[in-house]
DNA sequence: CGCCTTTATGAAATCGATTTCATATACAAG
DNA sequence: CTTGTATATGAAATCGATTTCATAAAGGCG
């Protein structure tokens, strides 16, 4: 802080104004080979590293995107994000991570966050609540992943999506390829995927001839608070020997209720793959996302859209693969 | 982009210099009722936000903290980070994270980049191998967690640890009082934290009159490559029948193993706890680290030194919990 | 009514870079 | 020796805010 060595002192040292010095780290085919020579001790002596913040200011971009997703905690989305980070290492830009919670009013606050910052561009888990989104990044690019976005803006975005439905469709079919003869659903309504992934469920047991049945269908919150409780609802009163998790987190407290209660026999599937289901006494089946590639990939949909905002607006829908256990 | 609103367009449209419009922002008692409705009309109709990237380098200050760990993918870390980012944004402040993956350049050149944008102070999971780190950071606050910092400027800055011998050594205490006869060890050698877990569990096998052979002792390099070679070689050699590992990315290499080999009978004890290790079907014994509040603690230690520069280092260490399966 | 203090505001400097425009020197061609 | 063209450099404007300093108007007091 006190010691900040800035250009100025460079210019002093090495005998030359600022802008030879500037020139140096931009166009040094502009200036003499004395001349870099000295400028070069000077950086070295002093040594001198150019503010980001100014060049910032003076060039209007700052190497910087925003991730904005539900939660860290939730290791699909930490996949994800670290999938963004090393792209965006490569490339010379820095991530601002921003946890919602799946509030909108979060959401709305980080990305006024992010535009006050000038971020180059963010990568948005939106909870699909916002109708404007527009207004809100002004020009920003933005680059919808994991869920669909949602009112008038909808389509003016770029996304990096998996298929929601046909993935589910998968483990619920193959639940009932095992044998199970009820299978019932626990999703988190939150966004479009939980809607998409029911419809996934729905269609598998329509295909097998099943009935389907309201009461085996439940709608958990995403805070998890209820979840067990749900769980051991339907377990009880439906006696289904089958689940299917809407997602990870969903399936971590399903499993606190068959631990709890000592229930041995249950089928389960679930929407997204952990490396630790292997180790779980239930042969768990899952969708596996791959959460680093649409990390990856959200952020070279970004640098696309950055090196040319008018390009027609993509959509990337990225396979999952079903895990058997 | 295109559209970014300025002060002077405020100053513009309420007829009013852009002095007045900052004053109307940041001390309006100065500023008279009439005007201070002009303006904040202005700001609402051409919906105005400051740019912190002004801000920033006017005010020397830029709300934004870095966060330089090993990886996020580790779920100790992203609770610690999530840990942060809480209390951060609590306090108005931005994060912005970087996986080192235990690779000193990496830490290196990130610190770097924290530096030249103007970090207000940087939280540090540092890889050890830093001599120096006064030089790199220049007086920017630097709070170091998990590892002890080394070099000679070790003693110069804050610290939030927890007490890794101690923990250690009640893990493989009550390996062995469950009955374990022969307990090996896998611990990374990375940082601090693996000498000092090394120590507890030395400690704890002296404590009941265990021999301390060399050959129980596997030093994991942080990728987890040979993990499950090393671990294998251990149980097959040594015919042990528990086995202590340093973090929880070595016992998931560990599981596989086991389960690779079908190896039923085995005691684990493990430094960190998740959640899932609950589902296994061996009953792991963790060490419980708060990984969130080490978090929250650094982030105040961060705040705390920030508001006083001078006052003297502060070394809190976080009490872990044995969990017994 | 004249003087002094408050109150309200603006002009200009500043933060640390980059870039445009002008200028000075060196060298080549006529 | 003059003119023209590269080559090398600096002065000043700029990015979007904040703050100091100066000043003008308004109000209080003797």
């Amino acid at each position: 802080m006190s010691k900040q060595v800035t250009i100025k002192q460079i210019a002093q040292y090495a005998g030359v104004s600022e802008a030879t010095v500037s020139r140096v780290l931009n166009q040094p085919e502009l200036v003499s080979k004395q001349t870099i020579q000295k400028v070069k001790d000077g950086m070295d002596e002093l040594q001198y590293r150019p503010s980001a913040l100014a060049q910032s200011m003076r060039n209007h971009t700052t190497k910087t995107i925003g991730v904005v997703i539900s939660n860290v905690l939730n290791p699909f989305f930490t996949t994800l994000v670290r999938g963004i980070e090393d792209a965006a290492t490569k490339r010379g830009y820095s991530v601002i991570v921003c946890n919602t919670d799946e509030n909108p009013d979060k959401e709305q606050r980080y990305i006024n966050m992010l535009v006050d910052h000038q971020a180059d561009g963010i990568i948005l888990a939106s909870t699909g609540n916002h109708a404007n989104y527009h207004s809100m990044v002004n020009d920003m690019p933005l680059v919808f992943i994991d869920r669909m976005p949602q009112g008038k803006d909808a389509n003016l975005y770029d996304t990096v999506l998996v298929d929601n439905e046909k993935g589910s469709f998968n483990a619920v079919d193959a639940l009932i390829k095992q044998g199970a003869t009820r299978v019932n659903a626990i999703v988190s309504p939150v966004a479009t995927t939980g809607t998409e992934r029911l419809n996934g469920f729905r269609k598998a047991l329509t295909a097998h001839d099943f009935p389907i049945r309201e009461q085996d269908i439940a709608l958990d919150d995403y805070l998890g608070k209820h979840t067990a409780e749900l769980a051991l609802n339907l377990i009880q009163t439906n006696q289904c020997d089958a689940l299917f998790c809407g997602n990870n987190v969903i399936l971590m407290n399903v499993l606190k209720v068959l631990k709890e209660w000592q229930i041995e026999d249950m089928k389960l599937a679930v929407f997204d793959d952990q490396p630790w289901f292997d180790f779980v006494q239930y042969p768990i089946i899952s969708v596996d996302q791959p959460a680093y590639l649409i990390g990856t990939k959200a952020f070279i949909t970004l640098m696309d859209r950055l090196a040319n905002p008018d390009r027609p607006v993509t959509h990337d829908i990225v396979r999952t693969k079903l895990v058997i256990r």
